[in-house]
DNA sequence: CGAGTGATGTCAGAAACTGTCATAGCAGCA
DNA sequence: TGCTGCTATGACAGTTTCTGACATCACTCG
């Protein structure tokens, strides 16, 4: 029998996310979620640097995801093509997490801080994106565009499948975006 | 003569910026840039919310500027022609601060929450473009892909310009970058 | 059985921030 | 001139976040 339960920071996580949904970001803190968990607050400073990594631990396992489908030997490919498969898969992991995302996404909301936390994140995902398409064999100056491109879209067609209630599925969100980029330029104003 | 000197608040700002320089931004307090600039911490306070803020509430003047170039009544444009108009704007506006930027940059490149804020704030002035770009007669589901795609170039082209000792000048690199967007979905990669 | 390891507790403390009240120039007005 | 309120600041106490140092004790390996 271990001194301690085990799991403390899957304990620290779920103390912490229940926490931010019932009184808010701002008004819990650490103090109670460790103590919800069944720690002290050192412990939680152990598990996560600070107060909004425990909102940001968790969802690093879609990027290798991400990367493996970037990197797949396939032959050659258009960009256009290559995004496609790379959104599409990732729009396949999250779909089934829609709620979970969806709490998540309102605590991160709710609190300019941890929006610019999501957002640097996010920065870091799109720039080991940009190596991949590199190492894929697209020319750097253009790797940069469409990583950036890519994730332009599939954060809106993230945030709109989360923020309506009913409407299309991730994966169809992401397929319809994708070929707008093509014309984009050219629509016109009224005045 | 007033009872306190006049322009706490640039002195601080001043201050703020010099002593992160000289000794990085997590090593220095705010007590010691209230002090150098002559106030109390509370002062400081006062001022601006919390000690990030001393490093975002300058280039705020920008966002009006942008806002009232992509507005301008011109007839009918293509989004093109009005991205290249509303980005060579900017970029000249931007161009004679140069080593003031680079400072900064260099401040807030040392602190990942530095750049989320960073972020958090371009993702503003976005939505703002976004709804500017309505009002001037776009259609909604195109102006949010046309703003993102504008910043993710000038956001690109800036970082370059500032990083690079020498090659083209901003203005020049944003309206390089911009005519990529028509053909880089179409970019083959070698394996 | 003894040495080391690892997750935790305990404690002290720095630094960031907040609420509250006092102070003293200054501006407006009778 | 004198009164009144306003505003920027100081003073101070308190909370919360985060860090460093050291102790504890179950578990494991030899």
């Amino acid at each position: 029998m271990p001194r301690w339960p085990t799991d403390s920071r899957a304990r620290l996580v779920d103390a912490a996310l229940g926490l931010f949904g019932e009184h808010g970001y701002a008004a819990t803190t650490i103090d109670e979620i460790a103590a919800r968990a069944g720690v002290t607050a050192r412990t939680f400073f152990r598990h996560f640097g600070d107060k909004e990594e425990v909102l940001f631990s968790d969802d690093d396992s879609l990027m290798p995801h991400l990367i493996t489908t970037i990197l797949e030997p396939t032959g050659q490919v258009s960009a256009e093509q290559l995004m496609n498969r790379a959104l599409t898969s990732l729009a396949q992991a999250m779909q089934p997490e829609r709620e979970a995302l969806r709490a998540r996404q309102r605590i991160v909301d709710t609190e300019v801080s941890l929006t610019g936390r999501e957002l640097a994140k996010q920065a870091r995902w799109q720039q080991a994106v940009t190596e991949a398409l590199i190492e894929r064999g697209f020319p750097a100056e253009h790797a940069d565009v469409l990583s950036a491109i890519g994730f332009a879209l599939f954060v809106r067609s993230l945030h709109t499948w989360l923020a309506d209630d009913d409407g299309p599925d991730l994966v169809t969100r992401v397929q319809d975006a994708l070929p707008r980029v093509r014309t984009v330029l050219d629509v016109v104003s009224t005045r």
